[in-house]
Formats: C-alpha cells, structure tokens, sequence
DNA sequence: ATTCTTGCAAACCATTTGCACAAGG
DNA sequence: CCTTGTGCAAATGGTTTGCAAGAAT
C-alpha cells in the first residue's frame, strides 16, 4: 500500500472515530467529502469542492458540503484561513505544520520555522493556557 | 494637549496626507468616522460602528462606512481582522504591534512578542521579500 | 462646471435554514 | 422504528452596487 492510500485510511479511520465519539452518524456523503478533500493539493474554497463533485457526478449539496467541513474542521482533519476577503481550506492530518506568506499578487507561500513554537510556550504560561493551535500571516511583496 | 487629542491629530493628518496623495477628497463624514473609530477601545464591526454613529445623530449609511474602511485600511490607520467567522477592526496608529491569543469562550486577549520579528526576517530573506504586516493569531482555552 | 462622494435601496453572494424524504443505528 | 442526515430551494445577513442628489475641487 502506497503512502497516499495509507494516508487514506487513516483519515478515514480518525474521522470515522469522531464521528463515533461524538455519536454522529456515518453517512457514505460524509466519507466521500473527506476523499474528495483529500485529493485536492493546496487550498480550496467551498465552491471549488462542490463543482469537483459535481463534475464527478456526486448528488451533493452545497448544505452537506458546509456541515461536513464543520465536522472535518471540529476534528482537526481540515484547517480554515481567511484571508483576502475569502474562506479557504487546506487538509491538515499529517501534513508538517506551515504558515503563510500572502503576496501583494494574491500568490500565496508556505514557510515553517519552529521558533514559533517558543513563543507558543511563552504564551502558555504567562497566560495559564493550554493552545491547541495557531496561525502566522506575513504580508508583503517580491523585492525586485 | 492631551495624549488622545494630539494622537486625533496625528491621525487626521496622516489621512489628509493620504487623501491628497491618492487624489480622493477630503470630506467631513470620512474625518467623521475616523475619528469616531478612534474613540473605540478594542475591536469593532462595521454594524457597532454604524450604530454608533446612528446613535449620534450621524445621518451615515452602511456604504460610506465601507467604502471609509478601505481606505483607512490602505493606509494603515486600521487593522482588520477574521476570526470566529466575523470580520472586525481595530486602530492601528502608533498603538503597540500585538497579536491575538483567542479562547474557547470567544474571548479575545492581547500579546506582545517580540521574536515574532526575528521569524519576519528570516522569512524576508528565505523569500526576498519585503513584508509589511503580519498577523498571528494563537487558539486555546483556560487551564483550571 | 466637472467629477467624486453620499445616502438610500436594491442586488449580490456566501452561508444557513426549513422541509420532506432517505437512510443509519 | 426513531432520529439524524440529505438535497433542494428559500431565507438570511454582511457587503457591494446603481443611481440621483449633493458637495469637493
């Protein structure tokens, strides 16, 4: 079994725990979306996930299509950013930890620095918190 | 002079500047609702802003808040921010570069790190970019 | 005088809701 | 069965747009 099909079935198996735990149903639209998301490299927006479908000759709703990105991003499996006036998702199971650089063009790049994580701790404990997540945007433009 | 009134100042000069350069006029309402954002302490929404106004007899529709709220954000008189599915604002003249640790509860606190700049550079010269502006945002929940 | 800006109301569009039917537990 | 979840269509609500009147230059 190759990496992305083991990528799969664990995403399948996470979800399909949470589901569980939280006793909601398994519904096969639910762990088609979760495919469908899966496939996709890069950002995506609800429309562009709901015309992926659609094109594959899904019946799905763009209702179902909100209410599961609710339950994906309740179990950590997708991430939400908004940023240029828009709600985006990325999936998030496995993938390294990164954070974003919007350009001035609207291009968008991914970075990762671990120096982020001292500061996390910092935060942590001046503020008696426990954090489960954060978010870093730079803004800026190409230098000629 | 007190502190607020010569940060008022300050601040419609730095708009009047930004007016005149970019060739927009300098009406009263867009003075108006600067000074009326800089009167609020934290964050605000454009309806909080209009009903603000409304209450003070500002005859002021939603669109020129709008239309007012892009150019204060051009020129960086205003910071906007997305979180909790809601857009809102704060001022950002000469007030202290911080971020935002955001809790379960929907509560919102303030902090102020200052390795947040060494990453900025980092990631100005990984990328050779000029970067003017970020935003980190952390997510946790009270320890008891 | 010309052009930009305003308030108002209508339009827009992403997201949510109501409902009847389908299907998971 | 009972209840939750689904697709569809209508409703919602924040934001944008069109337009006639008013104001800045």
């Amino acid at each position: 079994m190759d990496i992305m099909n083991d990528t799969q079935s664990r995403v399948r198996e996470v979800f399909s725990e949470y589901l569980s735990e939280k006793g909601h149903r398994k519904t096969p639209e639910r762990f088609a979306i979760l495919v469908e998301i899966y496939e996709i490299i890069g950002h995506f927006d609800i429309e562009e996930l709901y015309v992926k479908m659609k094109n594959k000759n899904y019946r799905v709703s763009r209702a179902t299509l909100y209410n599961t990105i609710e339950l994906l991003l309740d179990c950590d499996l997708i991430k939400k950013h908004q940023f240029n006036n828009s709600s985006h998702f990325e999936k998030s199971f496995q993938f390294k930890q990164h954070d974003h650089l919007i350009l001035d063009s609207g291009e968008v790049l991914e970075f990762c620095d671990p120096r982020i994580l001292n500061i996390r701790k910092t935060i942590e404990e001046i503020y008696n918190v426990e954090i489960s997540d954060h978010k870093l945007y730079f803004y800026g433009k190409k230098k000629e």
